[in-house]
DNA sequence: AAGCCTGAACTTTTT
DNA sequence: GTTCAGGCTT
């Protein structure tokens, strides 16, 4: 590189930088812990850190080491790195942990003790082979009672400790989770054998590989000798441990996150990774950035207010050189509907005022998914294009999962999972019956289930009739593997739609057209993916021989959510807060602050509330110019009828001098309004009371209380959360069965 | 074997 | 209101 031009990339590596951010983006080489507050510059901080360590201090780009925890913020980080060196990103190992295991573990896969082959199993595909390890223990569990989604939170809350069932083997003494452990053990047992690895199993593995095999540890702490982690606050235990391990002696770590922004807790992630950082890494400088650069005085400082309501903090105080803005608006609408049509309604106006503003500035924020319905309903009706971040993937989609699977089963035809869906896609004359044959063979012989086909064909298992349809999918698939062999990534994926009769079974679909054509575009869309899947590849040289494109295109498929950011097209964005995290929005509508909603009725029991809190923060610091916080005053449930709510009580952490309250519908007339004004201060003052009221109802309901019910007899009381109209009483009926009932609904009695 | 009907559960948040 | 498992019918 010649020296001027070396000289107009770093001028650009260190300009627009504030005092704050250059400290930490021209730090000697060492372990930096960066405390960035909201909006204070986090990413760019990280970016040109990166540029710098390369331009100044002469790493090599494979050298360095950047980690994020989704796929977009890895992508967002390798794009403006390459805009501002126009460095070869390609060297670089910029990706999400679970994106960087994989490919450790597919490089070393001996190493790892996996085959080759490896498949990851998401979330839907873990649970279904827990549903067989639960069926295959029989009797030793009781399975009525195992609730599948609760023993794979469970497992996956081990192994994010870096826990294996052997590990927690003397947890066998509590009754609870005796059954948790067994399950576990047969499940670490299945997943060995057929070589599957699911998202914890990734992480974990990845460090054990690396702790047992000295050499290849050496090697990759020699190579990665600057990691820079993104979020840290939100790593578990075991990504922690993967950091330190390859960090070593020798490598510098960049620590780069924000307590307060911590939101994954139920996911493992441990706060205390980011505040024991300094004590844990030698010499460890740390930099605050607390200037924001994205709200207004107002905003900010509400959120700043709401923050320090919660007592274990790293402490960091954010302010703005910018303007303050206009008040937050509280809005308290009479139900659901109400408070959707406000949005709507706020956000026309709010276009309106300026042309230069889209679509694309604004966002709505819920706490959980089913809270979009209402508003796309209202959206809709106004004509306003949106768009749902982060709930339906583009990989979960049936379609997709039924031509992936294909994929999948033409890679490795020992994939279980992939077998059951390609062989259910439609009526082949194969049944229940025939399938159990199947599974019982390869559960006798403990191998796959193709082979366990091939196995009931060869032996003439089945009725003759039944043997010649299994004979008939198995040459199927056998024929479609064959015409794949030494074909583009491109048209395996036409093969594996049009030839394998997933477009036909999904498209023909004369009830529903609109579904059909979504789905074929869905489709026509994964070959459009595929096929640029491939470019990208080839273009960047990244091509391991190790294994091939179709290999390396599921790995992708399991772990990015395969959403694609269409940039040039205007639509409001409606996300969850915590999908929201990482990005910003000039309008933003929180919606629903009600008690029990949000905060969540899970989090008012026990010490949950404050990581809630920090999601409230999360969600107040998206907006830039202007925010609006909204609840209902009552709303209905799953079309049943509505119940009425409470103002969440993260409205009563606000500071007041910076609100604007208003009540009910903005088509009151102005003569109206000014009963409205006078009712201002005895909407505040009706807010106070109401809140410590309801937090201090006390529960009709305790653990142990035998109770019966209209409907389901007698049970005892396992678990009561919410208070007042949110009481929610769990209760283990005589049948077997565990229920949550609404307290207030009555149909409860206490037996003495 | 496959399609239709019923009732029960369903809602955290995600790599 | 929707999905999904389980049971029933053809």
């Amino acid at each position: 590189m010649d020296s001027s031009k070396r000289l107009d990339s770093f001028s650009a590596i260190t300009e627009k930088l504030n005092e704050d951010q250059l400290q930490a983006v021209t730090a000697e080489r060492g372990n930096q812990l960066v405390l960035a507050g909201a909006g204070s510059g986090k990413t760019r901080v990280l970016v040109h850190r990166m540029a710098y360590l390369v331009e100044h201090f002469g790493c090599k780009p494979w050298e360095v080491m950047a980690v994020t925890f989704t796929n977009k913020a890895s992508k967002e980080m390798a794009g403006r790195i390459a805009n501002l060196l126009g460095l070869d990103t390609s060297r670089l190992w910029i990706g999400t942990f679970h994106s960087l295991s994989s490919r450790l573990l597919r490089r070393h896969a001996e190493a790892a003790q996996l085959p080759r082959q490896f498949e990851i199993l998401d979330t839907a595909g873990q649970s279904q082979v827990l549903r067989r390890v639960v069926n295959q223990l029989g009797s030793k569990v009781s399975s009525r009672d195992l609730e599948i989604g609760q023993v794979i939170s469970w497992i996956s809350r081990r192994k994010d400790e870096g826990l294996r069932a052997q590990d927690v083997w003397n947890w066998a003494n509590s009754p609870n989770s005796s059954q948790n452990v067994l399950v576990y053990q047969a499940y670490e047992a299945h997943c060995q054998r057929f070589g599957l690895v699911d998202f914890g199993e990734m992480l974990l593995r990845t460090y054990e590989m690396l702790n047992s095999e000295k050499a290849l540890l050496s090697r990759y702490q020699d190579q990665f000798r600057e990691i820079l982690v993104d979020e840290f606050q939100d790593t578990n235990a075991i990504q922690y441990a993967l950091i330190k391990l390859l960090a070593g002696d020798s490598g510098h770590v960049m620590a780069v996150g924000d307590d307060d922004q911590s939101i994954y807790g139920w996911r493992g992630a441990e706060i205390e990774n980011i505040r024991n950082f300094e004590a844990d890494f030698p010499n460890t400088q740390v930099v605050r950035l607390e200037q924001n650069y994205r709200s207004t005085g107002n905003i900010l400082n509400v959120a700043n207010t709401l923050i320090n309501q919660n007592d274990d903090r790293l402490g960091k105080k954010l302010w703005t050189k910018a303007d303050e803005g206009k008040r937050v608006r509280i809005f308290e609408a009479d139900n659901e509907t109400d408070e959707a049509l406000y949005v709507v309604r706020e956000l026309e106006r709010w276009l309106d005022e300026d042309s230069d503003r889209t679509y694309n500035d604004v966002a709505v924020l819920y706490r959980q998914h089913f809270q979009s319905q209402v508003l796309e309903r209202q959206l809709r009706q106004r004509d306003i294009p949106y768009v749902i971040r982060g709930y339906l993937r583009f990989f979960e989609r049936k379609e997709i999962k039924d031509a992936v699977a294909h994929m999948q089963l033409i890679a490795r035809q020992s994939s279980d999972i992939a077998f059951d869906r390609v062989l259910n896609l439609r009526a082949r004359g194969i049944g229940t019956q025939s399938q159990n044959t199947i599974r019982e063979i390869a559960n006798r012989a403990s191998c796959s289930l193709w082979e366990g086909a091939d196995r009931v064909v060869a032996d003439g298992l089945l009725k003759p009739a039944q043997t010649q349809n299994l004979k008939r999918f198995l040459d199927e698939i056998s024929s479609l593997v064959r015409k794949c062999e030494g074909r583009s990534l491109e048209e395996i994926a036409d093969i594996c739609v049009n030839d394998s009769g997933v477009m036909d079974v999904n498209v023909n679909n004369e009830r529903e057209p609109d579904v059909a054509e979504s789905r074929r575009q869905n489709l026509l869309e994964l070959m459009v993916a595929c096929a640029s899947f491939e470019k990208d590849l080839h273009e960047r040289q990244t091509i391991d021989s190790d294994h091939s494109i179709l290999q390396r295109f599921l790995d992708s498929a399991s772990l990015d959510t395969g959403e694609t950011t269409e940039e040039d097209e205007f639509q409001v964005s409606l996300m969850t807060l915590h999908a929201a995290k990482g990005l910003e929005f000039p309008l933003v509508f929180a919606v629903g602050w009600e008690q029990g909603l949000f905060p969540s009725f899970r989090s008012l029991v026990g010490s949950k509330l404050e990581e809630e809190r920090r999601l409230a923060y999360v969600g107040i610091t998206r907006a830039m110019e202007r925010l609006h916080i909204s609840l209902a005053r009552s709303r209905s449930r799953w079309g049943g009828s509505a119940e009425r709510t409470t103002a969440s009580q993260f409205i009563f952490d606000l500071p007041k001098a910076r609100l604007q309250i208003v009540r009910g519908g903005l088509e009151t007339p102005r003569s109206k309004r000014t009963k409205a004004t006078k009712n201002r201060a005895s909407v505040a003052s009706d807010y106070q009371d109401e809140v410590p009221k309801a937090v201090r109802s006390r529960r009709e309901f305790h653990e142990g209380d035998r109770v019966s019910h209209a409907r389901f007899g007698s049970g005892e009381v396992v678990d009561v959360s919410g208070f007042g109209s949110n009481e929610r009483v769990s209760i283990a009926f005589k049948d077997g069965k565990r229920r949550t009932i609404l307290a207030s609904m009555n149909f409860l009695t206490k037996e003495n």
